[in-house]
DNA sequence: TTGTAAGCGTTATCAA
DNA sequence: TTGATAACGCTTACAA
């Protein structure tokens, strides 16, 4: 349907050989006449060859593609992640390629095959629904280097990560300064190692101040504004002074909870979340949450990758990023 | 770093030839013995054999891929379109490629050359930076398929759409019959053609209740919700008793500014926005709008991209979707 | 029931 | 300065 015109069509148009035109078109025609680059050149132009892609990737091996698997492309978290990823992926003359996993893990394996074999470079995988191991299998065989992100055993690989554990530390401190003591923790339903790293970060604050977080004192449900919302009841039973939810969208959905039964945020019940997406400063009262520098990890995550494509023996990459308490409204002393 | 796996790899392995395993892997290998098929099959999962895409794609000359161009992800209305594309694609067999232009013209042309170089199928381009003119010029030049969507010229190609003026007297009508009459308007800094209807629209009934809305009443900022936020104070110069933010996103940057100063939704002022994103139904109060079925749109607009792309010779597609009056909380009747 | 061999459109090697 | 020719990994007539 389009692109008829192929290389060898220009070749004959010109009166040279395919390998003439190829070295020309690529920027390796120095070695021939002025004059017969300038002819090919101009038959380009005017039959408006265009190289194909595919038998080009075919024999380049390279098609300057990354993939990228996310488990919920609403989620604001993942939208920021995707545009660091973007931007680092733009300066690095690469396309990435998007995947919402949509928590579903059929769905995440269909796309990891599809990025296979459309000859991805390498990929990034932020989504929890896989084995680790299964992963590093089916692409270690298949020679495309990749970094897990949110993952279950984020051993494997090269690495962007923050400290969970101490974000974890950070939210307990803050709530438990501020005088409260009944709390109650709300997580997902998919508890991947990051976020178990809250938990025990969270956990282990609480020990310090000789409190412990029962079981029938952590929440679950699943990590969307959704969730959150249909987890209120059970919150609520636990008759809590403040309430950590294990991300911001959960969070906002336990606002509307509340509020629809009459609570006050924060003179009522305290609310602290974790992610600090853009809408945390955009609700009422502005959510006190972690900040997760989430485009920036997107550009590291992208950058560490492309490294480890350009250089695939390079030793094990690692990458901390900061937390950062961000306080706002929505956390009362008591 | 591992080799590839090869199609030959694997006929090797199991002791036939590349034929026999092209055939049954593509679903043609009932002439083969059962044995023969069970276990080039068992094979090609353990070795993890995935076909080379770019050497298929050479001989079969599709790349069951269209690309999707968005002006900014982090919006939920695109979010939504998205999955609804992602969704639809899987079920055709096809694969979106999606990039985010963030409103960016450079961008969108260095994405849209990207997508007609990776020879994609077909385009779905919801972005309004680009002049319709030139899109098309590009891509039937290079025989490309394509849907506008939002854009400011929808007449070429073909169109899924939902009716924006009928959307705009939609919130006139609700927002004069509960009352209101001096009314503010809070639009987008770029004003494509579906925005003009949606004003058009609301004007058309402004007049018929022998109002107008001068200028000096249209707010513009960008369309997201810092830009609603940014606008605060030029809307409350107005003192409007209700204002109609072009889209939801800006909406919410309206509440955050106009709680922070103090005033109460609706009490003191009323909010009606446009898109009906998750979240409308998150924020406090919970916000009257008119509904756009973000997802159903992105599921039609790939679904007649792919018919097109099957069969290019067909009349020109057209579908309309509806729209729906979402009453909650941020009107007051006066 | 299976295999041989000819392409697909490109780039890279090496000889002329 | 140039051009044959051999890959690249796959599908598909056509043979066997």
């Amino acid at each position: 349907m389009t692109q008829k015109v192929t290389i060898r069509d220009l070749a004959e148009a010109a009166g040279v050989s395919v390998t003439t035109v190829s070295q020309i078109l690529n920027g390796k025609g120095e070695r021939f006449s002025s004059d017969t680059q300038a002819r090919v050149l101009k038959l380009q132009k005017k039959l408006g060859y265009v190289p194909d892609y595919n038998a080009r990737n075919l024999i380049m091996r390279s098609t300057q593609t990354i993939g990228v698997l996310v488990p919920n492309l609403a989620n604001s978290f993942f939208s920021m992640f995707i545009k660091g990823i973007q931007q680092a992926s733009q300066n690095n003359k690469f396309i990435p390629i998007i995947f919402d996993a949509n928590h579903n893990q059929e769905l995440q394996n269909m796309y990891l095959e599809e990025l296979i074999k459309r000859a991805a470079n390498g990929l990034i995988i932020a989504s929890a629904t896989l084995d680790a191991n299964d992963i590093d299998r089916i692409l270690t065989r298949n020679g495309i280097p990749y970094l897990l992100f949110d993952q279950n055993d984020a051993q494997i690989g090269d690495r962007v990560w923050v400290d969970d554990y101490k974000g974890g530390q950070m939210a307990a401190n803050y709530l438990l300064s501020a005088g409260h003591r009944d709390i109650a923790l709300l997580v997902g339903d998919e508890i991947t190692q990051n976020i178990q790293q809250r938990i025990n970060g969270f956990r282990s604050v609480m020990a310090k101040y000789h409190l412990s977080l029962t079981d029938e004192r952590v929440i679950q449900n699943k990590m969307t504004k959704l969730g959150g919302y249909q987890a209120v009841d059970d919150l609520i039973a636990l008759k809590p002074s403040a309430i950590f939810a294990i991300n911001d969208e959960m969070a906002i959905g336990v606002y509307r909870g509340l509020q629809e039964r009459g609570y006050r945020i924060p003179e009522d019940v305290s609310i602290m979340g974790y992610d600090d997406i853009d809408l945390a400063d955009f609700v009422m009262p502005k959510l006190t949450t972690i900040h997760q520098p989430a485009f920036e990890m997107g550009q590291v995550a992208t950058e560490l990758l492309i490294e480890r494509i350009q250089n695939p023996r390079l030793a094990h990459q690692d990458k901390q990023l900061p937390l950062e308490l961000i306080v706002r409204d929505s956390v009362k002393n008591v």
